[in-house]
RNA sequence: CGGGAGAUGUCAGAGUGGUCGAAUGUGCCGGUCUUGAAAACCGGUGAGGGUAAUACCUCCGGGGGUUCGAAUCCCCCUCUCCCGGCCA
């Protein structure tokens, strides 16, 4: 969640800052207008309420003294009845109040280009140069079908569209590609865990899918759960309502989880592969850091996710994510896309954002700061995805007769 | 899924209607003592909101209720532990 006090405090700016992301000026003069008025009902109602205190504590005394009490109750349950009203329009302003607050993205960084979607985002470098091909390259659906790696039509049986069944190489593939990247991860200093797959409604919100974002996500019926989107959500609120102590910041952790994204609104796109699942693997990264070190943290996991492709020997380039662009929690991202020759063209493979204090203060994440509690920065990213990067061992490893090589570094995995 | 017990500050653990944001111990921070450390002793030490700063408000798993007043009484829920069932 965004800072109220300071968009009270600094509202130009607030809207200036948050127009780079399509915010308009109007959401927010209604969130000031609505925090104004939770604070002047609290103000209202802890003022009757501290009353109400006192002459309860005069009650206690009258009564020990065995003094008359019936002008006193008289008093105290005329003000009872007063303070009714009063709690309900506290209740309804806070209520009012974070219905709006909640739904408000994140500021991004100033550094953050200007833009209104991806065309607009900014190519930072290349890594690896594309191979040439001296035939056509295939897509990645016409490979498995020469080598028998994707089933997706009996997934579809299973479940239903957009679902798909790895076999035999490929299925083995992708455990040696989990693998590999648990271990380059491992090797840049961050943990690994094994999280729950299921997680409830506050940790959703905690991050940031939820409440905005329901309609993305796969809801478990009758319960407060949700299948998670990303292994984001369990590891970054594994530290939900904490308070660290700052000699233990920065905290960087990895997991592999499958994850579950019902793809609302992206009906008709990349319906072909598995290049956009309702289910799909990922390694992810995540850091809480010290908000004065969180750029080193993100320049780390940008390297790290680099060094990754470089190692498969898969050609990519870094693009650094325009304001349109930019993930409702982000405050500045950078996109990992790999070189798809069989597509001709990039494609998102991973994706690194520093959402600074956006997600610490929805999650409350704090640490000590001396005496004082200060909130955290928040970090995430992926390394990799692992199905996008089948497809792009596929596509990238092909020869003219359809057969796949496997990376020289995932021998050892397979 | 059925039966029983419980949920309080870092942790342990008191507290059954007002003087309780909460005894005591422990941990942590600071000090005295010491060449230094330990021990001992002294002081400090929960979170959120509010304020210029005080006041002040909220929080004893969560939600509701009774009462002038609730950690304490009542109801619902969640979680933990024990016993049984089921099961990788």
């Amino acid at each position: 969640m965004i800072d109220l006090k300071y968009i009270q405090n600094n509202f130009e700016e607030a809207s200036l800052r948050l127009q780079k992301k399509g915010v308009d000026t109007s959401t927010l003069e209604k969130l000031k207008i609505l925090f104004s008025s939770l604070k002047e009902a609290n103000a209202t109602l802890e003022s009757m309420k501290a009353e109400q205190n006192s002459m309860s504590k005069l009650f206690g005394q009258y009564k020990r003294e065995g003094k008359d009490i019936s002008e006193l109750k008289a008093k105290v349950d005329a003000n009872k009845e007063a303070m009714v009203p009063a709690q309900e329009k506290a209740r309804n302003a806070e209520e009012a109040l974070y219905a709006v607050a909640l739904a408000i993205p994140n500021f991004p960084d100033d550094s953050v280009p200007n833009g209104a979607d991806e065309d607009d985002n900014v190519e930072i470098r290349k890594v690896l140069e594309p191979r040439s091909f001296e035939f056509k390259p295939k897509e990645h659906w016409e490979l498995s079908e020469i080598n028998g790696w994707i089933d997706f039509e009996r997934g579809v049986k299973l479940a239903k569209s957009r679902f798909a069944i790895l076999k035999g190489e490929a299925s083995r593939l992708e455990r040696a590609l989990i693998n590999f990247f648990l271990d380059m991860n491992r090797q840049k200093g961050f943990e690994e865990y094994s999280v729950p797959f299921i997680n409830n409604a506050t940790m959703l919100q905690g991050t940031g899918q939820l409440p905005k974002f329901g309609d993305d996500l796969f809801k478990i019926e009758d319960e407060d759960l949700y299948l998670i989107p990303t292994a984001e959500v369990p590891l970054t609120n594994m530290y939900n309502d904490e308070i660290l102590s700052e000699k233990e910041l920065p905290l960087l952790m990895t997991g592999y989880t499958p994850c579950f994204r019902k793809e609302a609104g992206s009906a008709g796109r990349d319906t072909r592969g598995i290049i956009r699942q309702h289910q799909f693997n990922k390694v992810e990264m995540v850091a809480i850091a010290h908000p004065d070190k969180s750029d080193e943290v993100f320049e780390l996991m940008v390297q790290n996710a680099s060094d990754i492709l470089t190692a498969l020997g898969l050609p990519h380039r870094l693009v650094e994510l325009c304001g349109g662009d930019l993930g409702f929690s982000a405050a500045t991202t950078i996109d990992l896309e790999v070189w798809l020759p069989g597509q001709n063209q990039y494609r998102e493979i991973s994706s690194i954002s520093n959402t600074r204090d956006f997600q610490a203060r929805r999650a409350k994440i704090r640490f000590k700061d001396g005496k004082k509690n200060r909130l955290v920065h928040t970090l995430n990213g992926s390394s990799l995805a692992v199905g996008r990067t089948i497809v792009a061992i596929m596509e990238n490893y092909q020869n003219e007769d359809g057969t796949i090589d496997i990376p020289e570094v995932l021998h050892k995995y397979m």
